[in-house]
DNA sequence: CTGAAAGCGCTTACAG
DNA sequence: CTGAAAGCGCTTACAG
């Protein structure tokens, strides 16, 4: 409602003196004309427009959190989005933001979307981009011309900040203890893995956990299908008619683990006597399940929290080289191996 | 980078008859000039400022989604939003919002904020805001002079446009289920009840049900606290020391269900043998426990298309009085009863 | 220490 | 059908 200018007017000042007051610019101002200006800033509840302000200083104090939507995003046909791991990162990512003085614009991002668009659109300062595949760089996320971060994205390795959980020895350390424990023919339940990914990554320590104890991978190993509750079920069924082929699997997350677990005890397997499950995430609903979940556990919220804070330090300029951060992973052994 | 000028510039026309092309206003200029000027667009990746369009036009096509943070959201601390409700919420108000070209700010209000200066800030078209009380009506959420829609908030009912679930009804349900299986001795957890809410008007439906069925309520049946899983573990844990004072429990959530659940059978209890458990929400997760949980279920993802269709009726004009729409409830019956 | 003026990129009456 | 000009609410050199 009130302006600059009306608080300007009121005043008796200029409305550049109430900028400068605004944006704490004391010392190009008196005491008194000060202390006038925020009295009557505060009688008024004048707050600043930031569109203004934004089109002046070509900032805008907006982080775009943006998830490409290859996949469906149409929460009435896929609810992938239910999976707590989402909800922990963006509490982490708002709640760090807000802290340092910014706002957060969230969007699903399809294939006739463009993100430099949205970026020009709203004088974005800064983009964090989570779960991106080649082909989504090259038409959604080219030329955008702000600081980003890449949030379990393997792409342009070289190139781009990015900020990853240590995925390849996830897949190691769930298999190679699945071996350790005695298991033999382990297969694997994983997102495609047909782009350079986090599924493609957790499978690639898998098979370096398989050759390093000199086991042969077998091809009926590898389920690969969309990352839901449901398709883990549809597994547990399959492996359970096909029972003698296979003694544990690694899978590439808790909600798709807690799916083959399901699919597996519906159909009379027993876990882990029958079949040793391991997840990965870490996440609290591993403790739900009937047996507690063994995972590969990541820390959610501080991946949120990096992500944040590297882009700040790209924002302040005071990273200025390509940054590479990696999140460990630990082994949780619970129950289901 | 490019403006509307350098566009002018190109097509040889002024900016005001660009401005026309882009807002589709094509009666006012020829077919030729639309041809040239769509091209050149097309040809330069021109997107418009949308905070330019927003000062001028005093509506910035943001809507905000404000969940209050009486309660504690420091991600490191409290991991509540890990709860799949939110995801699944915000899944779908941010899919209905972007099919009707808008975008979406999210943000957690904590105290010291007030949301009608962030509504000032940035010019936002409307607000949704999630899961408000009494307390915070006063002070963060006064004065917002932008159409609202209050999600599972019970407070000045007769004033705001509101969605909320049957929740009465759903507490009611739950309740009488558990007396027609048997029950005599019902427990309650619960959020804190104190002010008018969910957690109080699903504590409603509890106490009618009990009433209906001449059952005395007992003071010690009653459990308020903070609704997390770690919550529900303690709760099963006491329960399981005063097992002769309970045969049920009507739980707030499934998400405190489960831990309620978990708390029983680390103890030695069994569900429903010993305790039956109803829970509220009907997430997937209930499928996971132990026995699966029974549980009252509504339907998400429309909550948040309701919402987000109701905040556009108010913004196109096109609903002009108090609306107050009631989502259903539907008991699932699993095992845990 | 204070102010007048230009300009950020748009849209909107108003003229022609 | 097209254009010149004002203005949305700010900030930023530049003068004084």
């Amino acid at each position: 409602m009130s302006s600059i200018i009306e608080i300007a007017r009121l005043a008796k000042v200029s409305k550049m003196t109430v900028s400068n007051v605004i944006n704490k610019k004391y010392s190009k101002v008196s005491k008194e004309t000060i202390d006038k200006i925020e009295r009557i800033i505060a009688e008024t509840n004048y707050t600043p427009n930031l569109f203004a302000r934004s089109l002046k200083s070509n900032t805008s104090k907006i982080v775009l959190l943006a998830i490409p939507q290859t996949i469906e995003n149409d929460p009435y046909k896929n609810k992938a989005f239910n999976n707590p791991f989402y909800g922990e990162l963006i509490n982490s990512v708002e709640y760090n933001l807000r802290k340092h003085g910014y706002y957060l614009m969230f969007r699903f991002i399809n294939e006739n979307e463009i993100l430099s668009n949205l970026v020009i659109n709203w004088n974005i300062d800064g983009v964090i981009i989570l779960g991106a595949i080649e082909k989504e760089m090259d038409v959604m996320f080219k030329e955008v011309n702000v600081p980003t971060v890449y949030l379990d994205t393997y792409i342009d390795i070289a190139k781009n900040d990015m900020i990853i959980t240590d995925d390849e020895k996830g897949g190691f350390l769930a298999t190679d203890y699945l071996y350790q424990t005695g298991r033999r023919k382990i297969g694997i339940v994983v997102s495609s893995i047909k782009e350079v990914g986090v599924a493609s990554k957790r499978y690639d320590g898998y098979r370096q956990a398989l050759a390093s104890s000199h086991i042969d991978f077998q091809a009926s190993w590898l389920f690969e299908g969309f990352p839901s509750f449901e398709f883990g079920d549809q597994i547990g069924k399959y492996i359970s008619s096909h029972k003698d082929q296979y003694d544990a699997l690694f899978v590439y997350s808790d909600i798709l683990a807690l799916g083959v677990i399901k699919g597996l005890k519906t159909y009379g397997l027993r876990v882990p006597e029958d079949i040793a499950v391991v997840g990965f995430d870490g996440l609290y609903i591993g403790e739900l399940s009937e047996p507690k979940l063994t995972t590969i556990k990541q820390d959610i919220t501080v991946k949120g929290e990096m992500s944040v804070n590297l882009l700040m330090r790209k924002l302040s300029g005071e990273s200025t080289t390509v940054e590479q951060l990696k999140l460990p992973v630990e082994l949780l052994i619970k129950e289901s191996t």
